[in-house]
DNA sequence: TTCATAGTTTGATCATAGCCGAATTATCGC
DNA sequence: GCGATAATTCGGCTATGATCAAACTATGAA
């Protein structure tokens, strides 16, 4: 007879420092291949091989076969915010690692977690809003101030039907490559759709990775830091 | 140089079952002595000592002294954060534990998450207030909507003391043995209170298991689920 | 076919860390 | 003061699992 959920096992497979690294540089959504994790996690192929079965067979990782390569990533949304609990956790109590996530500049600056956007683009924007009082922190959970309700009812962007869910408006997620917040949330999730609709940005292939075009990142600024 | 939260450092602490025996029989919020964990997790004291300083060091843990005995908890709301996500992946993927939370089935049925009714037959009324729109998700947090405010009222629950303190009126609570949500927060406490002031329940010696009497139980049911 | 690259399997090594028994320290009740 | 109980420290045993080298399989390219 078995009972309650087994999170000792889950947490075990992120508590080895390779895997987790393999999972940190998966957390940009984009899928790598099996040599790709096995150089993010300092480790050699072999030993990346059972990392990686493991991850998969827990149902942490999805594997995808293309030719020869096996291409890895987040098996699902719930997986990512358990990394991204987990971040959190570490990042309050100070643990830093020696590795950083992902390493390359285009990443780095404009890319999607999951279903919002992230990188450094995303972290201006927070630090924008929380700077003008659009959006701010009440009892350790992010809110929209009236002024930001109003600055975004202005903008469009119809936050009623966005709050009606289980899912929260609000909620910060915590970018391991710029170590600060951004904005997750359906809100989030909106801004991204938005910025794509508008043709500003276009996401990649791996569907992971966004790119902004230069004018759509002008646009884009504009947008999020125009008065009023 | 030093980049990125350590999420394997504090995975890898809840990813022993010891450890994490210990962290879920913390999740109820009530605060638990070494003795206590040691029992919960299956491991001797001198065991069990060291997984705590670990956890305690780590800052997911924190500890109260009290004459002999020290207290121990979760740390902050971010633990349970981390703890209820690595459930919820937990159980998605299947992964079950062999030893329960609590272990007797009365426990499962009926007993108090610190101060609130937990268990199955909270989990059912929970689920009863959701579908019958008396308690609503909004933005993330759970809220009483206004026909469960004329309902309660109806029910001879103040609500508006309840709602004066720093203490939310209505939060949720994630039920690791029925991995389904419950209600916590001040209106939580007081049906439990009302509960024992009607004599349908009354706490056990441990105070954590709740035992209704059989004609309690049917008043019960009857009471949170009657329509008007 | 032949070579090259991606990935896996095997087998052996080795370090980490979980575990307990016994002895030790601290606090309560008497 | 003296026992009793809570908790910790110490020392040593043991098992788990992470690791890599080398050999092997599979796919793609020439």
């Amino acid at each position: 007879m078995k009972y309650g959920p087994d999170i000792a096992l889950v947490a075990s497979l992120i508590g080895e420092p390779a895997r987790a690294n393999m999972v940190l540089a998966l957390m940009s959504g984009q899928a790598l291949s099996a040599a790709d994790l096995a150089r993010e996690a300092g480790v050699t192929p072999p030993t990346a091989t059972g990392h990686l079965a493991k991850l998969v067979s827990a149902g942490l990782l999805g594997v995808r076969k293309q030719g020869r390569h096996r291409y890895f990533e987040i098996a699902g949304p719930d997986v990512g915010q358990a990394v991204e609990a987990l971040i959190a956790v570490a990042a309050r109590a100070g643990h830093l690692r020696t590795r950083p996530g992902p390493k390359d500049e285009a990443m780095r600056h404009a890319r999607s977690c999951y279903d919002h956007l992230a990188g450094r683009m995303a972290v201006d924007m927070f630090g924008h809003w929380m700077a003008s009082g659009i959006l701010c922190w009440r009892s350790g959970a992010l809110h929209l101030t009236r002024k930001g309700r109003d600055f975004l009812g202005g903008r469009g962007i119809a936050f009623e039907a966005l709050e009606s869910g289980k899912r929260p408006l609000c909620r910060s997620c915590m970018d391991w490559s710029e170590r600060r917040h951004h904005l997750a949330g359906t809100l989030g999730a909106e801004i991204l759709e938005m910025a794509v609709a508008k043709g500003w940005a276009a996401r990649e292939r791996n569907m992971r990775t966004v790119s902004f075009s230069k004018r759509g990142e002008e646009n884009f600024v504009r947008w999020y830091s125009r008065p009023g």
